[in-house]
RNA sequence: GGGGAAGUCGCAUAGUGGCAAUUGCAACAGACUGUAAAUCUGUCCUCUUCGGAGUUCGGUGGUUCGAGUCCACCCUUCCCCA
């Protein structure tokens, strides 16, 4: 259930409450990503305590794969799994028809994977994936579609996203005939797909708010269309979306990215940025991006980032963490996925707190030329 | 003192007549957007208008159209025997 509290003033962002099985959660909202159901290298109380998460992400193709339906079943469904205990949202494994291209086969029924894991066969059906995601018992789940890849020709992403739609038919019908398997509900977003073409977006938007689902994804971008492109076709989309409704942009982005889809009336993000990133000596901050394996930082004995909410920004130095990278450390990778995910996690609150004064476009043009410059 | 082995671009390695010269590490930089990523890419003798140009393989001579590679001597290091 979502509750619209705000639009800024200048601009069409939206703040609102999703109220779910496992509490709320305040839009707009990035969640990081745990595929396989953990957060790479992060642990729930750093997640609660360091970087005020509050809703993540899973996989349905990766944790259907391993551990494997049975032992979640077991376990009572993921939250209990993982001891997250929070809102979570499963990916449909629609990004994995996408990513997988080479190991996987559309078929006119669903998807045929090959694992990445042993080489093993398994076909995705929307209805197969809307089991499964009963079954993993995320709070919201996602239709099975077909991402797009980029550049698309407009025959393919015209064909792609007829597909999609049929199986979104086929979601919808297994989602309303089956019941959660835990004591609280789970809702189903859609996918608005249509590459970057304006009319195949409209049209999908408009086929899409047929079901009056509980929120709305809009995925396909952030595939390596530009910048412009993906902005434009968010506004496209967000003009016809129902704004009582919360609009989850799959797979975005940078800070840069964010702020602008959230101007657009963007309620929800994930990404893998700031882990990924992190991992690979990335460092977001509000005075810019840091490569933490740079020689420069060798004997830079400043707080890793002055600004920071996390307690690791002000514990240990740049140099020391440039140190740690350098060394191959394993806690490197940790304090630098600590930092970005508390930054991301600081952003939209920030952009929250900004669109209910009703300023956020004004706020927005002074920060956003900062957080995007290197360092 | 005698016998044997070896010296290659930071380190370690390849190379047995056509070589600016293999590979690994280190170093330096870049990429990463619903995670097949603690990954991948590039640079790594000097200069460059990025087309090339110039100097290189312990040293000095020599053989050869051509030498890191063959020959002679020298220098250095390691191993074995005294």
């Amino acid at each position: 259930m979502y509750k619209l509290e705000a639009t800024s003033k200048d601009c069409k962002a939206k703040a609102g409450e999703i109220t779910t099985g496992h509490g709320i959660i305040k839009t707009p909202i990035f969640m990081p990503v745990g595929t396989v159901g953990s957060v790479k290298g992060i642990g729930v109380k750093e997640l609660n305590e360091e970087i005020n998460a509050q809703i993540i992400l899973g996989n349905t193709y990766h944790l259907y794969l391993r551990p494997g339906l049975d032992i979640i079943h077991q376990a009572g469904g993921i939250q209990k799994f993982n001891a997250w205990n929070k809102p979570m949202l499963t990916d449909s494994g629609g990004f994995q028809v996408y990513s997988l291209g080479k190991i996987r086969k559309i078929t006119e029924n669903g998807c045929t994977f090959q694992s990445h894991i042993d080489g093993s066969r398994h076909e995705f059906t929307p209805e197969k994936v809307m089991d499964i995601q009963r079954t993993i018992g995320a709070d919201i789940i996602m239709a099975f579609d077909e991402c797009t890849p980029y550049p698309c020709d407009y025959k393919y992403a015209s064909n792609s996203l007829n597909m999609t739609l049929k199986w979104l038919d086929r979601c919808f019908n297994r989602f309303n005939s089956t019941t959660p398997l835990y004591g609280y509900d789970q809702m189903l977003f859609p996918i608005v797909q249509g590459s970057v073409y304006e009319d195949l977006r409209k049209k999908c938007c408009n086929e899409v708010i047929k079901y009056n689902a509980q929120g709305y994804a809009i995925g396909g971008l952030s595939v390596g269309e530009p910048a412009e492109d993906m902005y434009r076709i968010i506004d496209v989309c967000t003009d016809i979306l129902p704004k009582d409704r919360p609009c989850y942009l799959m797979g975005v982005g940078t800070p840069e990215n964010i702020l602008e889809a959230i101007e657009r009336g963007i309620d929800m993000f994930d990404c893998v940025m700031p882990t990924r990133n992190g991992r690979n000596a990335m460092l977001f901050t509000w005075e810019g991006t840091m490569n933490m394996r740079n020689q420069k930082w060798a004997s830079d004995f400043s707080p890793i980032d002055e600004n920071g909410t996390a307690s690791v920004d002000k514990l240990y130095t740049k140099a020391y963490l440039r140190h740690l990278f350098v060394a191959k450390e394993l806690l490197a990778m940790e304090i630098a996925s600590i930092h970005n995910l508390a930054f991301y996690l600081d952003l939209v609150k920030n952009a929250r707190e900004h669109i209910l004064q009703g300023d956020f476009k004004q706020w927005k043009q002074s920060v956003i030329g900062k957080i995007s410059r290197k360092l």
